[in-house]
RNA sequence: CGGGAUGUGGCUCAGUCUGGUAGAGCGCUGCGUUCGGGACGCAGAGACCGGAGGUUCAAAUCCUCUCAUCCCGACCA
């Protein structure tokens, strides 16, 4: 497929918008892929929708390739099946809800687990039916807190969503696994730099879930991982478990004491005060869990993980106490918080603190902390936990050799979601010995449009965007440097044809620019490749050829250029680590 | 929802402090010259200064309210 660049909808802008701040949305919308209609609201512009039918192109190939089928659930869905899962309630302001004209419930779709299940439910009776896996492209609503990052997190946005149901835990394993490859697979042939980590399952629930993570440093998330070559321990940050140093035991100390700290709020004020390590604090942060004050200790050197505490607690809300609720349950303003006497339901500390003693905490009044705090001596009712957030340099769960901390963009989430919705709805079929049996469940989503913004984060420079091949709207850019030459823009249109019938997409740029206006749309737009043919080129018998992410740039001759242009091709292709183009 | 910032031709901004009736660059239209890294000259078109109310002889500018967008935080595939 080719396309003349003068007939092209592409508003490439000279400077971004004022609104747009981060790299992938600055060059989007200048390089004309896409406008932004409203807060985390996108239009896709000829190009951006050409890319983003990319991506989904190669994703419904290994979906199917992978014996998913595609169908497609609608985006405007009823209360009931909510209320049926609860999630009506519990899904918070996120979900877009709203009334017909006959004063009935809706949402907009943030997800399509009540959907799909309901589907399922009423169409699968038998065994014999199962596995059965269906997956959907779709436009998601979730409405965001706060929008931000552009096409990073957005409200309307591009989703696969695909759901598996099984007979049973080990088939539903299967299901995972042959989607945790699919996805390996996906995110290889989209030329991104990628890793998959373990994960935290969040509110979709289920008992445990990857994420695939781009490696960018504007990434949102973080991500811990081994650096080992031999263990492939990744994991999310919200999920990597700490490996515990514990205390020695024994060590005594002398009786617990109070002195006065003035002032000193924070555990690198305290620790000045009173001329300890922070390692030697014990930081207590207090809570509003569910409606109870609980109070979550770590060494004053670590960062307390509020995902752990959730999960320690099993909780749905949790958030920091205000400074009213602080005042209340420690007697004290916000910095002087400690768990000897505290008035609060629950106390949790991380494992790390077990046998700490000598440590310094806040004393449950102003000013004032105490000392020769032991902690199995002192302190009461108290659980342990993992609840402190790793730190580079920690040791892996798996092998103990030192992990570090990247930066990553999630674009896919593979859950196990086991009988979470099933049991609820009621997905139920007969087993060979007509036993009645609940379907086990699982749910996997690739971020479709996140995908192109990840891309770009990953691959830019000072000029503009560089795509893969694989996702680029056209894969090569072909500008003809005419001039009043009708020759060479007749030469351009052959090769066109030529290119098209090698199975690229080209953008044929014949407008009556100057070529310096051509070359700098080229850059910004992205293309993988671009070849330039001049006048002088064309007598010398010459097309310029130019790789966007190296580059590169090459004479390839006319006479003979479809074997000269195979070859620059796969090197094209090579330098985004692709294999080569298949057709 | 807290904190910060910004709204002025299509885009990026100046003008606001110190009120006097709107400017620049880019883009756009026409003509001419130019033509391998965002050319140049000449001539044009294009703005109820986010909205409402108020103060004033006079408001883009001062006051009040409001809407929108962005950033930080809380929150979240």
């Amino acid at each position: 497929m080719s396309m003349r660049f003068s007939r092209l909808y592409a508003p490439t802008l000279k400077e971004a918008p004022r609104d747009a701040e981060v790299v992938s949305h600055k060059l989007l919308a200048r390089a004309g892929y896409v406008r932004q209609l409203t807060s985390g609201i996108y239009t896709f512009l000829p190009l951006g929708l050409r890319a983003l039918n990319k991506v989904a192109g190669i994703v419904r190939e290994e979906m199917n390739r992978a014996g998913a089928q595609e169908v497609l659930l609608p985006m405007v869905q009823p209360a009931e099946l909510w209320k049926e899962t609860g999630r009506w309630e519990f899904y918070g302001k996120e979900l877009l809800r709203f009334r017909d004209r006959k004063d009935s419930e809706f949402c907009l779709g943030p997800t399509h687990e009540e959907v799909i299940t309901d589907l399922v439910r009423h169409e699968v009776r038998s065994y014999r039916q199962l596995p059965l896996n269906l997956y959907q492209v779709q436009t998601k609503f979730r409405d965001e807190i706060r929008p931000r990052f552009g096409l990073m997190r957005c409200r309307e946005f591009t989703m696969k969503d695909a759901y598996s149901f099984d007979r049973d835990e080990a088939g539903a394993d299967a299901s995972y696994r042959s989607m945790y490859d699919a996805y390996t697979r996906i995110f290889r042939r989209l030329g991104l730099r990628f890793k998959a980590v373990e994960a935290d399952s969040g509110s979709i629930g289920g008992s445990f879930s990857h994420e695939f993570m781009v490696l960018a440093d504007t990434g949102e998330d973080t991500i811990a991982a081994c650096t080992s070559e031999s263990c492939e321990y990744a994991a999310n940050l919200e999920k990597a478990e700490a490996v515990c140093v514990m205390a020695e035991c024994g060590e005594g100390c002398g009786a617990l004491s109070r002195v006065a700290t003035p002032g000193a709020h924070t555990v690198e004020e305290v620790a000045a005060c009173l001329g300890v390590p922070a390692s030697k604090i014990v930081k207590t942060l207090l809570f509003d869990v569910d409606g109870k004050a609980v109070a979550a200790l770590v060494r004053g050197d670590r960062e307390l993980n509020e995902i752990k505490l959730k999960n320690a607690l099993a909780a749905t809300d949790v958030r920091l106490a205000t400074p009213e609720q602080v005042q209340q349950w420690s007697g004290a303003p916000v910095g002087f918080a400690g768990p000897v006497g505290l008035a609060v339901d629950v106390l949790v500390a991380d494992h790390e603190l077990c046998n700490a003693t000598g440590m310094v905490a806040g004393a449950n009044e102003a000013d004032a902390h105490v000392v020769n705090l032991d902690m199995a001596r002192d302190v009461k009712a108290v659980r342990f936990a993992d609840l402190r957030s790793v730190a580079s340099g920690d040791l892996c769960p798996r092998c103990r050799t030192a992990l570090t901390l990247t930066k990553g963009i999630e674009v896919g989430h593979v859950f196990k979601l086991g009988l979470k919705y099933s049991e609820a709805m009621k997905a139920a079929f007969l087993d060979e010995d007509g036993k009645e049996r609940t379907m086990v469940m699982g749910c996997y989503g690739i971020g479709v449009s996140r995908i192109i913004a990840s891309a770009i984060e990953q691959n830019h420079d000072a000029d503009g965007l560089m795509l893969p091949p694989t996702i680029a709207p056209f894969e090569a850019a072909l500008i003809a440097l005419a001039g009043k030459d009708a020759a060479v823009l007749a030469r351009a249109e052959d090769m066109v044809r030529e290119l098209e019938g090698m199975g690229l997409d080209v953008l044929f740029d014949e407008r009556d620019e100057r070529p310096g206006v051509k070359f700098k749309d080229a850059d910004l737009m992205g293309m993988p490749i671009q070849l330039v043919l001049g006048g002088k080129g064309l007598e010398r018998g010459v097309i310029e050829a130019k790789c966007r992410k190296t580059g590169t740039r090459t004479e390839l001759p006319l006479d003979g250029f479809g074997d000269a242009f195979a070859a620059f091709r796969a090197g094209v292709w090579r330098a985004w680590g692709l294999e080569s183009p298949g057709r």
